[in-house]
DNA sequence: GGCTCTATGTTCGGTATCTGACATACAGGC
DNA sequence: GCCTGTATGTCAGATACCGAACATAGAGCC
């Protein structure tokens, strides 16, 4: 095994493992290349390693909205696990590097051979579901400053550094809002000391801080990949 | 196979679609009854036949909002199927009615033996997936007048009557507003002659005229679910 | 009829965000 | 250095919604 991994696939037993790596193919993904469109009808999936890709809701022509964000926690192409071969999403990559992809059919075949890959699959399954209904509460109940300080902590999970290339634009359209909004927003953190930007670059200085300014979606949507993932080392205690 | 039926089951080929009835259990299912919290296990799944039931996205005390509607058309207790046990969301019988439940052991054993009920389910949760999407766009860039407008027409489909129960002070925790936006977009409603209504009672008046009131979520989502289940039906021409 | 509970209608001031425009500033090419 | 394109900062007016309170009205009970 490489000593870098897609963790979902990091919890199959050795040979089903092996099996599915054989099938996969390294890519590297670039910034911003458009995975797919919704409608798409796509002939991989994708199992991040390095690079991370944000699932945007479109609406129309210029509504654009991020409801999910995949990185090497996760899988691109959940629909084609539930037997639906158009895409819902656009699928964005946000961050550039090492993806491992698969075809759809060898994927089905796997999963026809595996109970855990099909089991692992399904539970990330709800675990996005989650992550929606966590989106759709946030969008209506929290504020630009939390909802982008959350949208902060998240990138940084999945870049794996603290700091990453992102502009006020690009983030306007991630949050739906417009972009003096995230300005706003942005200025208000740097001003806290949580965080320092300049021209198409963010910078986390002080994540605990980060996390105390994010809205708790972030870490209920934590919690909820935990209980399904890694039930051992932090059980609920409620 | 009765008049009234659940149309998943509906779905199913004869055999399995009576090894699955025999399985399960009517039950009539009350108005404003909460049939689980997030976090519970519960040991039946449902599928309504004439009641239906809001899924609710709770946040800390207060706030809450629906993020799904679960009628004849589709079934409560997905998360059983993708092999979780605890609920993510508040189940409430916001219509009463008829319901088919099933305890999540038999469930899984008919799932087992039946493809076709195995792949039906997948594709409902897709459907539920596209729906959490749509919801969080809808939180975040509709008004509370074409929300309204499409939450009504919702409801009608799952009624199947152009009169329902409701009080304002419950459709603001439906869509997350205060009542009073209700009453605004209610009265502005009404005074387009589109609905009518009096003390705790709604009643769809112009049925085309809500549908172009609503936001386009409403036929974005009822779109979603026919490409699954009825494209014979209705070709996406797109 | 009167009382009480609940549902609906109205008002006021406050604020987060939108719309649209303009000003500043950095980066790269020349 | 200058020019150009893109990124960021700022402003003013408009609007949708919030928070809190108060007024009206139907429904059931006595």
């Amino acid at each position: 095994m490489p000593a870098k991994q897609n963790d979902l696939i990091a919890l199959l037993p050795l040979t089903e493992r092996k099996r599915l790596m054989v099938q996969c193919e390294p890519v590297l993904l670039e910034l911003n290349e458009v995975i797919c469109e919704p409608g798409d009808t796509l002939q991989f999936v994708h199992f991040p390693v390095d690079a991370f890709i944000s699932l945007l809701g479109v609406e129309g022509e210029h509504a654009v909205l991020e409801v999910g964000m995949i990185g090497r926690e996760g899988m691109l192409g959940l629909h084609r696990v539930l037997g639906v071969a158009q895409a819902p999403l656009r699928a964005l990559v946000q961050g550039a590097g090492l993806s491992l992809r698969i075809t759809s059919v060898a994927l089905r075949v796997e999963i026809e051979r595996s109970a855990t890959l099909h089991a692992v699959l399904l539970r990330y399954t709800h675990v996005c579901m989650q992550q929606l209904t966590s989106s759709a509460l946030c969008m209506r109940f929290h504020q630009v400053q939390p909802r982008l300080a959350r949208w902060l902590l998240m990138t940084q999970d999945r870049a794996h550094s603290d700091r990453f290339q992102v502009t006020q634009e690009f983030l306007s359209s991630m949050l739906g809002v417009r972009r003096v909004g995230v300005t706003a927003a942005a200025l208000a953190l740097q001003r806290l000391g949580l965080i320092a930007y300049q021209r198409g670059g963010m910078h986390v200085l002080n994540r605990l801080g980060l996390e105390a300014a994010a809205c708790s979606c972030y870490s209920n949507d934590l919690r909820a990949y935990r209980t399904q993932f890694a039930p051992d080392i932090r059980k609920p205690s409620g």
